[in-house]
DNA sequence: GTCTATATGAAGATAGAC
DNA sequence: GTCTATCTTCATATAGAC
């Protein structure tokens, strides 16, 4: 049978056979693992800038680097780079978090650097609002199941900050506290987005933080 | 004949000049209108539902009652049904607001009626977000030709918003207070779809409510 | 693991009979 | 004005050679 192959497949064969036995399909899983890498901060940016109804896999491959038809061997559908790239972002908010929580001892401090968090990206929130917050809202009103998926995201911060606000304000409901700072944030994004004026930011980060600064009182 | 059509009608005629030229019946012309509107009406609540992108023909011609082939009749592109239900809103938007005005005296009562208004939608806003915000940040990604055209929503409300801050709280600046004041209800709209939770309309708009009336002050 | 070719389906849009 | 049939394009997804 071997000798019906040319000698390329004789090649591959052995190099096969070689990884096979010696267990060496580690650096294999590696590189595998690198592209998938690859491609979900590829379409993190994508999903932000499109939207997911809009993003294709032709866009993903593109941002990428990665053949349009070599995708579906990394991720079967759409759906699952998606996930990947949820669970991607909540590696890194998790991460941003604990960063913080070394960084700054009070709660205070810890509470208007989140709040100072739309300055950073101000262009990008101009062009395309809130990463989170879009994304919600597109799949929240006809892919529940992706939504849910999402959502996580605003979880990730919401117990954060409740966190912090229990500790910044005890008298005052630490919840309700939380979800309305992410309410100013958001509704800073959707407007900031919609006149494409980034001075909207900057004037509603500083409403903001004269809301937390008047809660400490 | 010309010098007795409002402006409306005058270009429908331009778009129809064959038609209008050689006599089409005053019934017939009507009728379109009515159809027209009837696609328009419907149209609006799909897009509201499913947003711009996911939202198709069939989908308009199931909601409307008209055959999707006729949809092609009376509007030949897609973007064309979406400028129309925006003309459509803003209409609707414009006589809400005036009706607003004569119904109440004071501007203090004015914008504590627009804050409340998430209240009378809080299902809908809950399952599928603020019409305007959601509509926005999906267009503004991608279709920024159709997101200035969904924008002249929010002008109206900034515009009547920005009459009534100026004489409510003429010390402060009524165009900031107007921007800050959608920007409330908008990040509620947010919050409360990503959550599905209409208790955060209830808790958002009281605070939006203490807000206003402590700017009285 | 990589790449090409292609199946399959749904979308927007048009032509033309009636 | 109404309706059917169809074109075109582009999306997700798969098969199978290499």
């Amino acid at each position: 049978m071997i000798s019906r192959l040319c000698k390329k497949d004789v090649s591959l064969l052995i190099a096969r056979t070689a990884t096979c036995l010696y267990g060496s399909t580690m650096a294999a899983r590696k590189k595998t693992e690198k592209i998938r890498q690859q491609i979900v901060e590829a379409t993190s940016v994508v999903l932000y800038r499109k939207g997911f109804n809009l993003m294709s896999f032709s866009d993903i491959a593109e941002a990428s680097a990665v053949p349009r038809g070599n995708l579906y061997y990394y991720f079967k559908t759409k759906d699952e780079v998606f996930k990947a790239v949820v669970d991607h972002r909540l590696d890194n908010m998790r991460q941003m978090l604990e960063h913080w929580d070394e960084e700054f001892r009070t709660p205070q401090e810890r509470l208007l650097r989140f709040a100072r968090m739309p300055l950073n990206q101000m262009q990008e929130v101009t062009r395309f609002g809130c990463p989170i917050g879009s994304l919600n809202m597109e799949l929240g009103k006809c892919q529940p199941e992706l939504q849910q998926v999402a959502r996580r995201q605003f979880d990730i911060f919401r117990e954060w900050l409740a966190r912090q606000f229990g500790e910044f304000a005890p008298a005052r409901n630490a919840e309700d506290l939380a979800l309305h700072l992410l309410t100013l944030i958001q509704g800073m994004a959707v407007l900031a987005q919609a006149y494409k004026d980034p001075r909207l930011v900057e004037r509603e980060v500083a409403e903001t933080e004269k809301w937390i600064l008047q809660l400490g009182n």
